[in-house]
DNA sequence: ATGTCGGAATTATTCCGA
């Protein structure tokens, strides 16, 4: 099975887009970040008329999360336990035999911003829930956009951005304690040396100057890991097709046995 | 050039967040 992860950018905005992707690409199971969507207002019925099971975390205006699967999906959590005040930015389902959670961590805009400290909070409390709630022995998925860059060959600073928003010892610490729970980034895990970004700002020509971060990730439990045949992320969808706008971020997409 | 997007508030223009 394909699984994949990807922040959209405004679901209503990039519905065609989504749908180019879908059909060319196939995934059995996604997670999507930043909806920018309310409730009522999420287009349910284009996907589902494309063969897929839907259900969404959202608000009005930014935030919100969505899994699409072509099985059908039984949400177990909607929102982060506790930090429900940072917006609509987790859901959990059981989907066959996986637990799938996506995320779309706090932005946290700049080190000396008083969001800052909440993105960190946010982080620990995902890891809080996440032991609380998942065993290391299951096959569980954490996905989403983590807003942190784990080491330098995740940035096109490289270790030049250390210390930036992003970059943070303090964030990076929030994101091992993750991979401390049995957690695995599926991407790096089989491309160790791969120095490949998933977002890129829109301003500036930065996709075109390779100045990108790897900040979307699949986390999979060791038992996900062993059935992974194949990890990328699907540059190809950062780019205008058929005179749609992308995403800043590109998919990353995973293929189980 | 902090140079672009998407959405909200408000009525085509400015702001906010990323």
């Amino acid at each position: 099975m394909k699984i994949a992860t990807w922040n959209v950018n405004g679901v209503r905005a990039r519905l065609d887009f989504i749908k180019l992707w879908l059909e060319s690409r196939q995934p059995d199971l996604v997670g999507f970040q930043e909806l920018k969507v309310a409730d009522e207002d999420f287009p349910f019925d284009e996907f589902r008329a494309l063969g897929f099971d839907v259900e969404i975390h959202a608000q009005k205006g930014w935030n919100g999360v969505a899994i699409l699967s072509r099985q059908p999906i039984a949400v177990e959590t909607r929102g982060l336990p506790g930090e429900e005040d940072l917006g609509a930015r987790l859901i959990t389902a059981r989907v066959g035999d996986l637990s799938f959670t996506t995320v779309y961590v706090p932005n946290g805009k700049d080190t000396d911003h008083d969001d800052f400290p909440a993105k960190l909070t946010w982080l620990a409390s995902l890891a809080n829930h996440w032991q609380a709630s998942r065993s290391a022995d299951e096959a569980a998925v954490l996905c989403g956009d983590f807003n942190v860059v784990p080491q330098p060959i995740d940035s096109w600073r490289g270790s030049a951005g250390d210390g930036r928003v992003f970059h943070t010892p303090e964030e990076r610490a929030g994101f091992t304690v993750l991979t401390g729970l049995g957690l695995f980034d599926l991407f790096r895990e089989q491309h160790p040396d791969d120095p490949s970004f998933s977002w890129w700002d829109y301003r500036g020509g930065a996709f075109h100057r390779g100045h990108g971060l790897r900040i979307d990730f699949l986390l999979g439990t060791a038992s996900v890991r062993d059935r992974v045949r194949e990890v990328w992320i699907d540059r190809d969808f950062r780019k205008k097709q058929d005179g749609l706008t992308a995403s800043d971020h590109a998919p990353v997409i995973a293929e189980l046995d």
